[in-house]
DNA sequence: GCAAATGTTGGTCTCGTGACCAAGTCATGT
DNA sequence: ACATGACTTGGTCACGAGACCAACATTTGC
């Protein structure tokens, strides 16, 4: 085995880890066969991380950092419908490629929930490994696109983005329950259509 | 302790189990925790059950029943739009009262679709846990309520259905992440203004 | 080119925990 | 009293985490 930093070596378990832990879930990504996946032998593991908590930090943040190299290639002219459309199908396209992985990722996130304290005392876990990605990005395309287009949202754009996201978690679950591609596919063009009506300003209210 | 006939005992048993496994999450609901809740000793246990997967699906099972004993109250006689604002109210009301419950159930459907085959080989575990709730009484409730208005939807009724159900899904995490009821409840809002939304007939398109 | 710091190996040990089972005991109806 | 079903006890077996270690390899600074 070659010689690396203590980082990247660090790099390349979390990746392995990631790789395990999208095919056998959380409960079978015990640290022997993140270790055995990333060709590494067990004490390396334990020379490069204080404890499994900390690697599953790691993971998680690597999975959304994953996730949101997918956004990468938006693009930042279009309007605020064309945008709204992007994006779901951007996200859409992530999760169907990778559904193995997101819902991994939302079995990582029940378990930093659960462990709140103990694993992050005092911080917040969901500010700190999400608001980076969802809070910031999607809310922020959204934000410049209707700009673009002069748009003032019936609703806040950070709500839509919220609305956005989390139906795309039900989404991740929709998939793995029916494996039905087609259907939940139709749910992100339905899903799409709602953002748009729910941002036009409307007739009857405010 | 009592002598009880078995099935009254396992009823026991589960009702533990809804329990432990609402506060410490699946992977802390271990058989020695249920029994001890349960007041039975582990043997007990393993008298009264196969194994553990036999265990848990019951748990799925009864979490899914008490859960779809909230929308017994329903109002059979109200509009669509009232319906669908009183669904997602009553789910939205349940979820905040049992969100330690529904993200372990979460946690449990997970765990079903990671092990579909070795727990129900051959059998749909999504359909036999999920449909009889989901599936049939919000769409049914929601059909009934447009046909009484006369309404013939932009949207299937059943697509509409899984919307929201799917919504509601990502809604857990959100009250999980954030704690923030208010905003998860203004979500709500926004949710069954786009279920009405998508409903009605619209003016552009067919 | 040498020494010190850093990373690697592979193995072992303990500790806790989890699922599960076999053989026994006890209650209850007949 | 005795058969049957209901429960108890005490254990087995497997496995994961985490810690430790002692020798070895490779860099890096000098």
């Amino acid at each position: 085995m070659t010689y690396l930093s203590a980082d990247e070596r660090r790099r390349v378990i979390v990746d392995a880890a990631v790789r395990v832990i999208a095919t056998e879930g959380l409960a079978g990504a015990t640290t022997r066969r993140i270790a055995d996946q990333a060709g590494v032998p067990l004490g390396t593991l334990h020379y490069c991380f204080r404890n499994k908590d900390e690697l599953n930090l790691l993971i998680l943040g690597r999975g959304h950092a994953t996730m949101l190299s997918a956004f990468e290639g938006l693009d930042r002219e279009a309007g605020f419908e064309a945008t709204v459309r992007e994006v779901v199908a951007t996200y859409w396209r992530w999760i169907r490629d990778h559904h193995g992985l997101h819902l991994s990722l939302m079995e990582l996130l029940m378990w930093a929930i659960r462990n709140k304290e103990a694993v992050l005392p005092g911080r917040d876990v969901w500010a700190e490994v999400n608001a980076p990605f969802g809070g910031d990005l999607i809310a922020s395309a959204l934000a410049a696109a209707a700009e673009r287009d002069g748009l003032r949202t019936a609703v806040p754009v950070p709500e839509l983005a919220r609305f956005l996201i989390h139906r795309m978690d039900g989404l991740v679950l929709e998939l793995a329950e029916t494996s039905d591609e087609a259907s939940c596919e139709r749910q992100t063009l339905l899903l799409a259509d709602a953002l748009v009506l729910l941002a036009l300003p409307r007739q009857g209210s405010g």
